[in-house]
DNA sequence: TTCAGATAGATGCAATTGCATCTATATAGA
DNA sequence: TCTATATAGATGCAATTGCATCTATCTGAA
């Protein structure tokens, strides 16, 4: 199997236009929450898959696996989130080292109110200005890439 | 005009999409970069645009333009720079307040050397995982989604 | 000219991240 | 059962980032 070492001219344009777009959106949706004296995306992205998971909640290695994040970013977000009460860290019976991560009601009226923002930014950013179609394909396209490719 | 404030399921597929990929991605190239005992990308993205901009030079606001990077992460990160000797600074003659950054030979030879771990990263990344069209397409829908938007 | 912004860049300090490592519990094999 | 290894999560310390502000120079209007 022949791997190339230098990436096409393609390739090269399409990755770069990947990390500028990524970056400026982003900062984008950061300006907007700061603006309307949220916490930062990275909240709303526990919060989020908390919130999915219902009362019987996560393991913090789950939100490691769900968000990417790093496993001492996790330990120490989630600090943060319970000192502000918006999760509640319960032991697990059968697993002495571990524990459950359960959103709490605040930690859900945080993530409703951080929504409001944060989902008019991907509506205005995103959603604005490209058609359901085009977006459906930039989603597969993005998939692709992904690890492992998603399949559709 | 209308602006819609809730997202369509397909901008919050795309945009959760183009959130994870990216991280991702460059979680990858940082890592092959620290692998190769080589300096984070941000060096890169620095160097590259002086390396573009030959010996005229960059001042460091035309450095905050391109790179997207926050003013007091380029002061500090020219610093660094110019500690290893990447880059040097120059007093600019009719501009008081401001320099000019120069990259070095040594700079080049950095730059250099990260490409080789950067390049193949893209190659394997991106570049082997869509075909030449559809990269194309990739980079012409996230151009839509630049501010402001690339016309092509 | 003069002075009130505006612009270029640096920096003190607090918060966050990254790295390496640590503690505690679990698990599998001798 | 005992021990070596693996896994879950926390943490000390250094580096980086973010915020606010500072200094210095420049520019334009009175």
């Amino acid at each position: 199997m022949i791997e190339k070492a230098s990436p096409s001219p393609a390739a090269i344009k399409a990755w770069a236009r990947l990390m500028r777009v990524s970056r400026q959106l982003v900062e984008k949706v950061e300006d907007a929450l700061k603006d309307g004296g949220l916490p930062p995306l990275a909240w709303y992205d526990v919060l989020h898959e908390l919130a999915e998971a219902g009362e019987g909640g996560l393991r913090p290695f789950q939100l490691i696996e769900r968000t990417l994040f790093a496993q001492y970013n996790v330990s120490r977000l989630l600090a943060r989130l319970e000192s502000e009460s918006l999760i509640e860290k319960i032991p697990v019976a059968d697993d002495g080292r571990g524990q459950t991560i359960r959103i709490t009601g605040k930690g859900r009226e945080t993530r409703r109110r951080m929504w409001t923002v944060y989902g008019r930014s991907i509506a205005e950013l995103v959603g604005a200005r490209l058609p359901a179609e085009e977006l459906e394909m930039l989603a597969a396209l993005l998939g692709r890439l992904r690890h492992p490719p998603a399949m559709e």
